[in-house]
RNA sequence: AAAUGCAAUCGCUUCAUCGCUCUGUACUCGAUACAGGGAGGAAAGUCCGGGCAGCACAGGGCACCAUACCACGUGAAAAGUGUGGGCAGCAUAGAUGUAAAUUUAUGUUGACAGAUAGUGUUGCAGAGAUUUAGAAUGCCGAAGCAAACCUAGUUUGCUGGCGAUUGUGAGAAGGGGGUGUAAGAGACCACCGGCAGCGAUGGUAACAGCGCUGGCCUUGAUAAACCUUAUGGGCUGUAAGACCAUGUAGACCGGGAGUAUAAGAAGGCGGCAACGUUUUUUUAUCGGAGGGCGGCUCGUCCGGACCCGGAGGGUAGGUCGCAUUAGUUAAAUGAUGGAGCAUCCAAGGCAACUUGGUGGACAGAACCCGGCUUAUAGAUUGCAUUUUUUU
RNA sequence: GAUCUCGUAGCUCAGCUGGUAGAGCAAUACACUUUUAAUGUAUGGGCCCUGGGUUCGAGUCCCAGCGGGAUCA
């Protein structure tokens, strides 16, 4: 399953199909099971979980279907949102290798207006700078359902 | 030149860096490199239709639904749509005319068959709303009866006659004129108008104008009320449907039906044999129970023993369907910067324009195709009308 | 992707074959009561989701749109 990585593969800003969540099974999982780290405007669902990827981190986005009734302006958010993750996500990759573990993300934005690209870069970078706060958990065993929300 | 209406087209361009998706090729097989393709006019709404799939192979009649001026394309087709035409309405302009109006041209709009096949409805108002209606305001005093008087008659009242006038209403039984009459009325006459029928002419046709009738004129509106006529339509929908994998209950309850007939072949058993019996299978006849052809019925098909209903149990993963160079299964077109081109704002200028700033309409394919409808900053073109300016 | 329903007073709903808008609760005022509640009487409140069309006349019939809700193997 794990095989090794190139060293250019993970530090370039590339975001391919392999790094994103497409599985209904763990979709579900991580809804039912999963933390969540809140901010205005956003909010990140995460659980560590044993992962089919080379990669450390497998992430999906969000928009809601309330706040944004037409798709064109929810396809705009989540390609903003995959924009920010894409030039960001070496904080957490090195941070989660380090610990030996895998994580899937689940990115939800909330706001109600249309951002730009300039406030959705600064906001993913908040979130990231707070992940790599939580305490890691290592794959091999299973996660704790009761863990406290970090603040 | 501007504005308005209609029709049509376009709807940011380009460069650099980073990144996404599909296909192909290469190798050190990493999801690495290279090459190529990659969102609209509405992709939307799902209002119509077709492809395609299932219901047995999609049959007849009734019911139901849809459509409705004509010709030619497109289409399986009533349709829809394109081009051209006919008719009707509206607007503008011109001509004739005192005027009402008539007519011509241009533009535009029209769910544009039938109300003389039948049924229904037509509130309120009004005398009366469609079986030759009705008598409120009215007109008459010819005819009949009665009374009075100045008694061959006149007046008044009642019976009566009338449908012109006023008024109501969306709509009141063709128009104004004459004859006629007690008063009146298409009751009659000429003209005009409408409808119907017939005839010939022009036109492929819709239709047009013309002529004729001892014809009808008592016959409003509504079919987007039922309906009539003509034409078309079987129903359900890609969550259709096919295959693989996983799993389960051929169980339970209620109701119904009963294992056909004949011939041939093969095998088993009994018997010395003829033969008998039983199982499997083929053909022919019959086709009960029940079911299908999603409304009913006819007709037809399946059905050789199980069928119908109830209540439950189980699985809910994958592949195809699925794309002629967009293409997926949480679903790809983006971000940043530079230059240009629009919009808007501010300042300057008589103006062309200059400087600075802002910053790009509606909107994102999910099986495909055609039509319709709706949203749409702005730009361009054509036609028509109006206004102003110049020649 | 497909199929189907519903928009009427502040709320929940009637309104059948077209004729001019109704019920219950709520609101306001008055009466009763020391006061409130309950009760009784009266009153107001509607561009019938929006825009066109048919008709003398549309909540109702037809067309198009907007918004809510439900279902599918």
């Amino acid at each position: 399953m794990s095989r090794p990585l190139s060293e250019t593969k993970k530090t370039r800003e590339t975001l391919c199909r392999a790094e994103r969540l497409t599985l209904k099974r763990r979709i579900d999982e991580l809804m039912s099971q999963g933390q969540a780290i809140k901010q205005p405007g956003m909010t990140v669902i995460f659980k560590f979980m044993e992962l089919p990827t080379p990669f450390p981190a497998q992430v999906m986005f969000s928009a809601s279907k309330r706040n944004y009734k037409r798709s064109h302006d929810r396809n705009r958010i989540k390609r903003l949102m995959r924009e920010g993750y894409r030039k960001q996500k070496h904080i957490v990759y090195s941070f989660f290798e380090k610990h030996q573990t895998q994580c899937a993300l689940l990115f939800i934005f909330t706001g109600r207006q249309l951002p730009n690209q300039t406030y959705v870069h600064g906001k993913i970078f908040g979130m990231l700078k707070r992940l790599t706060e939580t305490p890691p958990i290592p794959i091999a065993k299973p996660s704790d359902h009761d863990e406290k929300i970090q603040p």
